[in-house]
DNA sequence: CATGAATGAGTGTTCATTCAT
DNA sequence: GATGAATGAACACTCATTCAT
């Protein structure tokens, strides 16, 4: 819990920092705006944030109060609504930064093996797991509350989407280079196995018996054979 | 804390939320009434559980209102808890319904073709879909209400482990028959079959373009490549 | 404070008792609900009424709180929202309340002499002043509450129409017997002369030595200066 | 509670609504303020009472938030407080400007027709609408604040038994010069004038169909009739 | 067994005011 | 003297649950 969310309220609302339209002589003020009370304000927030993780992990959403974030951050209850309008939008940048967590760590390593196909597969989806056991109790959180709240179920909806876009643009690439046969439906299949990841590695999260490694070699196996994924890089 | 575990603490407390000291009339008059059920008691409870049924599909688990769901069956609020304890309890038995109708409608049919392995699997797959479709809203609110409430939670867990034992048998059966030849981890990859089933499931009804052909086909043909199925039953 | 206003919120929210439409099956649940409860719905509801307008001289609208009302009216914190969407709704009743009993005072009494036009007009003005004086408190409180709230602002105005063209025709009445000569423009005068004795009847609120005879007196010459009002009755 | 004990409990019991222990810093600030007003300080103090006075008119006393009428004023939050020490100061001065215009409005103007009365008590009377109607939203502010705020109902009074005695003087000085016969209770007269006059015009402005002439003469005959002033200027 | 009025703990949100910078 | 983040008391309103009738 650490990068900074660009989604701050002030923007949502459209109104500037000071609450209303700069009308000109306002230049040295804004300057200074941008300059003063930001660290202690940005530092102010990441506290809230960082508590309100915290308590949505222990409590859930729907049980966790406001006053238990606060608490938590050592601010006053005010406080809190400087820079959330409501709980939501606290959730909202909850979200928001360990969707960025996620998004990093899921992203290619530099460290992967040119060429072993099959092995760079195995290792994105070992640290697709990682990550989400890491988090699996926010993205469960996430779950909950989209079933209740709608922007929050866009946000998901379109997370989603841009996984399937990202697994089916790989599967293209992979039949492209012919290291790979998949079926003409891709979409559907990029679809099936970004369920099969999401959903296994929940579930896992609640198996006292998980094994990353039994589950990421399995994962991978299905996921290879789906598109039949030629073991040896053939052209390596 | 759960909701579960919320209630429980107002009954250690002696503290209720109505603000009587809670002194057992109505659990009384419940205890009688799971015995000796009437023709009439029978039907209002099940009354109760349609309208909640309605009314946890409109406004979710959390939103929901006894009030809504009491005006909905047209009974009084008070009634309500002639029949259920609380709350939650309506969902369980809005759930358990919900079950047992998936249970029945998954199981195998009758008329599935003799020997057909491949078309038995996706006539399966599509009745599951189907099935899943019809009651997509209540399967995402038990996902809602589980984050937050262990006895849902459980009776969740057990159902997926039920479902995970019957495809690993089901795996077996095929493996014995010669009909496959899955890998040695067949747990694993049943659950990973199971996950990506009901996650699917899941994430197609949010889907507008959702078509079931579609669908059961590539689900059904990453299946059958997991396991390495024969695509043609060749002992028939 | 006992009459029982007829402006409940289940009548403008458009909701029946039991809030839904009845639909067949409810003849009786209807009929009972007419009886059932009302007796002690009505009180408690008086009660509240009753307490909120003893809260409301004390405090003033803005400062009086729904905790202060329901103390006084003894009954439980969320039992004032059984009867009042809001703390505007019972003010509302006050009002409504305390309107009935001014127009009641108003209206012209049996015991007035016949022919004797100006000593009616006097005791007629001494009745509003007197009425004013018993409720001068709440009325200011209305002109308080109009300025924020648009709904009593409305309330306020009809009241205040009303009562010009009650005054209007009177005059009206006493041109066509011959007993006044107001001038043409009827309206304007009678509104002039609301103003003047209900702002009048509001400011000797104020006055430690408001004299009832001395006040009474004065606006009645006014008034009847105004329309040329003959002192003597002709026509007795 | 009105609003100035309120304000004056917080300090006897030295708990602030802004949760610090008061030291009296801004106070302080303040003070100086007062003497050594700089050229800067007093343009931003009006543009304070400025933009309280839109802000007010625009929310009502109520409703609108020291942060309105800063935002307004284009000034840092804080630095309401180095010119007033709450709310209810701004608004004092914001009435007493406008008091000061309203007083410059009514007084006799110099254009007046020297012995012809009546023209000239009509003319003030048309003043004194004009003036009403341009204030009318302040001036109902006034009401509604008096009513909870008794250093503001004072100061309402002051003004009002200002104006009663001015009337109450105007009128013995004309009977003195033999151009009317009041009679002998002068003071529940001008009273019962000044209220008709105040109070017309403030629902005059609520009138749609408003027409200044028509009810300057109403206003004028019932006024002129009431003290049997002569309509031509004998003496001249 | 039905009814629905009564209960009261719980909580999100506002905003006047202070003060460190 | 200006700034705006921080403060925290205050309050309206909700709703699951009870129980007298």
């Amino acid at each position: 819990m650490s990068i900074k969310s660009g989604t701050g309220n002030a923007e949502e609302k459209r109104i500037t920092r000071g609450g209303h339209i700069a009308t000109g002589t306002s230049a040295e003020r804004r300057a200074k705006t941008a300059k003063n009370g930001t660290q202690r304000s940005a530092s102010t927030r990441q506290a809230l944030i960082d508590a309100a993780h915290d308590v949505f992990i222990e409590m859930g959403y729907f049980d966790a109060r406001v006053s238990d974030i606060v608490k938590r951050a050592d601010v006053a209850h005010g406080s809190f609504y400087t820079y959330f309008p409501s709980k939501r939008e606290v959730f909202q940048a909850v979200v928001d930064q360990v969707g960025v967590l996620i998004a990093n760590a899921v992203a290619t390593q530099p460290d992967d093996a040119r060429g072993d196909v099959y092995g760079n597969l195995e290792r994105a989806n070992r640290r697709y797991l990682r990550v989400h056991h890491q988090h699996s109790r926010i993205l469960a959180l996430v779950e909950q509350v989209a079933t209740a709240d709608d922007e929050i179920q866009k946000t998901r909806l379109a997370a989603r989407a841009k996984h399937v876009a990202r697994i089916e643009r790989t599967i293209s690439h992979l039949a492209d280079r012919g290291l790979a046969e998949p079926d003409d439906d891709t979409h559907t299949t990029a679809g099936a196995l970004v369920s099969m990841l999401s959903s296994f590695a929940h579930w896992s999260t609640l198996d006292p018996d998980y094994d990353e490694d039994r589950v990421s070699v399995a994962l991978t196996r299905i996921w290879a054979r789906a598109i039949k994924l030629r073991r040896q890089s053939a052209t390596t």
